[in-house]
DNA sequence: ATTATCTATAGATCTATAGATAATGC
DNA sequence: ATTATCTATAGATCTATAGATAATGC
């Protein structure tokens, strides 16, 4: 049952993958190592051969899910980044969306270590965004608003207008700093 | 073993005022229903006959806690309530703070009457704070970008500058409309 | 020979229910 | 007589570990 070294290495990565997609979606109290090596195409009695715990692999998962946002933000400016951000889309796939916003809280319910790990998710995805333009209190702030306005719509039933609200009024304020009243 | 009707009213409230602090502390899937009813002086069996589910008490305990926040805001003003929500003191005890920050993802993950119940507290805190100066449109950024910034804090380290960078960033920017870029 | 993965399991915890008990409230 | 709470437990799940297995890599 040995694999080759390439297969260990890809074996890994599959599992970060899939424990940061359903972290995102589930929560990480939400979903158990056999679940996630299950959907890794694994058993669960391997997985601790990989990590020394389901909480290093959290940490490690979060890493992950910046790293890719990271990159994708790459080349995008303040603008683009609002819209994709309140985007009906990206509201309702969770699993795939900004790291902050659907793991945040359950960062903040973690020990130091692990909030270390998210706080450098954080500055990574500041300097992506980082410009001439842009500073970082703008951005830090700019940020905020978005992670809020994105958590608070998710929150709302599909149904409701308040979901669609949000994003709208909180979009079209990102969007329009001239008439910026908070 | 019974109890008079009196003793059930309280000890039904204490069970849900002591979930509400218990959820928003350590989350939904972080309490369990023994763990619950001890902290309230009683014993797990005894739990169903008070609710019909773990989720319904979820529902309860999410309106409880809403129902304190608009109670405490009674009265206070948008700046006030700038102030206080991105206190230190507010980020540091998460149990009796705002629901929004502490149980938005958790709602996120729930079926949909969850989130109904979610959404009207929403609204009730909304509609505390509105004012003819301030406008709904304004008052939902506003909740945003606070939500945001507080759960963006928690999930930073204690010790870190950028917990505290991002509630003295944001509370300035919320504070001095005029300077305001996003 | 080493070791990543497998099956199996320990021991703890989870939600929910069953039946006994004892005080209330008709 | 009713019923809120209690003790006890069912049945499922959780994290983590032990030991077997079989393919890699020296």
């Amino acid at each position: 049952m040995k694999v080759s070294k390439e297969q260990v290495r890809e074996n890994r990565m599959r599992i970060v993958e899939t424990a940061s997609e359903l972290f995102r979606e589930r929560g990480y109290d939400g979903v158990g190592v056999a679940e996630l090596m299950s959907a890794a195409g694994l058993t669960h009695g391997g997985f601790y051969k990989h990590f020394g715990s389901k909480a290093d692999l959290l940490a490690e998962a979060m890493s992950c899910g910046f790293a890719q946002s990271v990159e994708k933000t790459q080349g995008v400016n303040r603008e683009k980044f609002v819209e994709y951000y309140l985007s009906r889309q990206h509201r309702d796939d969770m699993a795939k969306g900004c790291v902050m916003s659907a793991l945040g809280t359950d960062a903040a319910r973690q020990p130091e270590s692990i909030r270390e790990t998210f706080a450098a998710g954080i500055e990574r995805q500041l300097a992506v965004l980082e410009t001439e333009q842009v500073t970082r209190a703008d951005l830090i702030n700019t940020l905020a608003h978005l992670v809020g306005a994105l958590m608070l719509s998710r929150a709302c039933p599909d149904s409701s207008g308040l979901a669609d609200e949000i994003l709208e009024v909180c979009r079209t304020r990102l969007l329009s700093p001239d008439a910026c009243k908070d």
